[in-house]
DNA sequence: GCAGTTAGTTTGTACCTCGCACAAACTTAT
DNA sequence: ATAAGTTTGTGCGAGGTACAAACTAACTGC
């Protein structure tokens, strides 16, 4: 399947940067910003106001980033005219009268987003709006141990199928996977629980397949870039995520942007040492945080303790029987919520981002389980005079906001709102 | 001591951006970029490409930058009439011939900054020309738990005694302290070692006192601006300072920039836990990692081997002894740099900087304490494809780079290649 | 019906980068 | 010595962007 139109404004990317090219090729650790990118970065960050604080109109955009409303409206009208955004109905005026103001918002109808959710064994693929809704999921097994040509024939045809379901080319394809993965050249470096995305240049094969712009990156940063977009993060500048379960990991926002290190690299939190000499990891060092945090110590300390069904314990099973009057659950839940602020803490104190979105096993335990959590967090964090920490669960649930986050992926990756 | 005549072209720092203060008064988290802002970057940038690259000529930064001559010749002039920039004399040309390029670098002459460092007990100040030039050091003493009113007599004589030696009025000045720092609302928050700094609004008190603009920032970020301009760090993008001694800390330079999160927090490593209910540290938490890789752990630890004059153990020392043949020397030594390769392991899983600067004690062991934490950190850390770590330590000295870095703080903070 | 208020647009201005053309200065080949 | 080729640095006009002032549109309240 391949789209041949693709939308001439493509979300503020109007050209392709080809001065970056350039200077990147003699290694220059310097760019100046010329005046078109100028314009593509204040569309995008009008494109921002707007996600951030749904519709408003352009003179309200205009107060919020401190500019003329002449600069709003030559901001917005192409976007209007190329059918991105749309005109609301006038809103009623204010106690003082006026004219009433006509708030923007994306268009419903405007090109979609593809998004996928690879993690080992599950494909899920969907479509997502401008205005964030999420359609046409589809789902899909794979073999993680094996064959490679048959992974990517399931991978197409599922997104083949989700993507059917748009009526204009989207515009474009993102990409979260569980593992390390290196988003700069949109390859899957490793993931342990599935061999067969090992090295799978994913970006290039669906780019080619599709012939849209593809995006990959890792699993936590879409639940970051979710959370951010329609969750618990909208309109934050700094925040991090933190995903629990079989393993640890963690993406940050920060200074309003997805912090990502060289080649995608960054918030591999599962293995921070909190215990010098501890239990062994599955990384073979010693002490991770993952080695205290993730569901195999629960499950082994619940087996350890006589819990019933070890085997299958989860957080939210946990705050459950520990409501119901188990002083052993309370306990163990007790420990499990310390040994997560453990890691908490330690990011904390290194770049105070002060806000946390917990997600994964931990979330599944609702707010009981992040109020636990940030309990232990305060007390064992070095306060800053009036410094509040906020950690909360994303309650829109896990895989819509791992698929949103792809989708948004693609947006962040052409609104550049980075210079 | 006031001066009158601040420089009409203050590093780029042509307009009061009072459209920040505007649409951060509705409380806004969004900016546009305006065209005046524009310029004001792209001159930022130009300066810093001189300061990473040393003197270039126009030809070379416009390569350098990606952009056009015309448009490097349009940022520089004004600025070599204004006397912050000088044309070199003409370089030999290339082999292929051509006219011979003129290159530009700073005005030796120029207004030069003012450099405070303060820790427990000390003072020194100094100017700093823009080529990094240090000149007029001057150093007092004060009373950690003594007068308020004593030691601000104390700081600004010493001051006036340094700025006297300008020429013309300094573009500013920069302190660098040590303790907690609110670098936003230029206060002091807290000096353990020194209770007399605790909540000293010093911005205020300086600025009032020699009508020029006053920065404050904590010692490891000093560090860090220093490493960035003269130092290791320099031309760099992603690189962290780390102190070692009586206390641990750190400051982080992201994405071509220093990190500074809410009120200028942000880089108190020390009190990262390494070892889940270990070691009850100053901060009334357990297992920090200033319990095991500060100086008083290794007095503590020397005094407990038996090695001699445990008290005023250094690591300079015990990489002397080491070398003498002590093998208990030896392998208290591997301990140490082990324990401080923890707190490295730990930010570059998270954050994957992948070059870190050496202060403090462990910077005394020299070239071979770095390499000793080197190679414990790339044996501890999870490595991804075709990453070099690199530990180096600052030969410059600790006190010259520190002071260098608090007039690069007022640098900084007037080019603001921030956006 | 009119004053007052707010939203959005039109028009002209200022600023910035870019591409082109050109003079200046130097090297190499004849 | 002269010509050709190369590189540096500078005017000049074009194109794009944000801003300010002035205007129209639409609503409230008296």
């Amino acid at each position: 399947m391949k789209f041949e139109s693709q939308p001439s404004y493509s979300l503020g990317h109007r050209t392709p940067a080809r001065r970056e090219a350039a200077a990147s090729e003699i290694g220059a650790n310097v760019t100046l910003v010329s005046q078109s990118a100028l314009g593509a970065i204040n569309r995008g960050r009008v494109l921002q106001a707007l996600y951030d604080n749904g519709p408003k109109s352009r003179a309200d955009l205009a107060r919020l980033a401190g500019v003329n409303r002449t600069t709003i409206t030559g901001i917005v009208q192409p976007m209007i005219e190329e059918q991105l955004l749309v005109e609301g109905d006038a809103a009623p005026s204010d106690v003082k009268g006026g004219k009433p103001a006509r708030p923007l918002y994306f268009n419903p109808d405007a090109p979609m987003l593809g998004a996928v959710l690879l993690l080992p064994g599950t494909i899920q693929a969907c479509l997502v709006a401008l205005t964030g809704e999420i359609r046409a999921v589809t789902k899909a097994e794979f073999d993680p141990f094996g064959d490679r040509q048959a992974f990517i024939a399931t991978l197409t045809k599922t997104l083949t199928s989700t993507l059917s379901h748009a009526h204009q080319a989207p515009f474009g394809i993102g990409v979260a996977s569980g593992g390390m993965i290196d988003s700069d050249n949109g390859v899957i470096l490793a993931v342990n629980l599935a061999p067969v995305l090992t090295g799978l240049p994913l970006v290039n094969i669906l780019q080619e397949h599709f012939s849209l712009p593809v995006v990959i990156d890792h699993h936590p940063r879409a639940l970051l870039v979710g959370d951010r977009w329609f969750g618990p993060g909208r309109g934050q500048q700094n925040f991090a995520a933190i995903y629990t379960g079989e393993v640890l990991g963690g993406a940050f926002f920060i200074d309003g942007k997805v912090y990502r290190g060289l080649a995608g690299s960054g918030g591999e939190l599962g293995h921070t040492v909190v215990q010098i000499d501890g239990e062994i990891c599955n990384c073979g060092k010693h002490g991770c945080w993952e080695t205290v945090a993730a569901l195999p110590w629960l499950r082994k300390e619940a087996a350890r303790l006589g819990l019933p069904q070890p085997g299958s314990i989860t957080c939210a099973r946990l705050v459950k029987e520990a409501e119901d009057g188990s002083k052993a659950a309370d306990a163990l839940l007790d420990r499990y919520t310390r040994n997560v602020a453990f890691g908490i803490v330690n990011l904390q104190q290194t770049l105070f981002l002060n806000s946390y979105v917990l997600h994964g096993d931990v979330a599944g335990g609702g707010a009981k389980a992040a109020e636990r959590v940030r309990q232990h967090v305060e007390r064992l964090v070095v306060k800053r005079p009036s410094q509040e920490i906020s950690i909360t669960v994303n309650g829109i649930g896990e895989g819509h906001t791992a698929l949103r986050g792809a989708a948004g992926l693609v947006l962040s990756s052409h609104l550049k709102v980075v210079i």
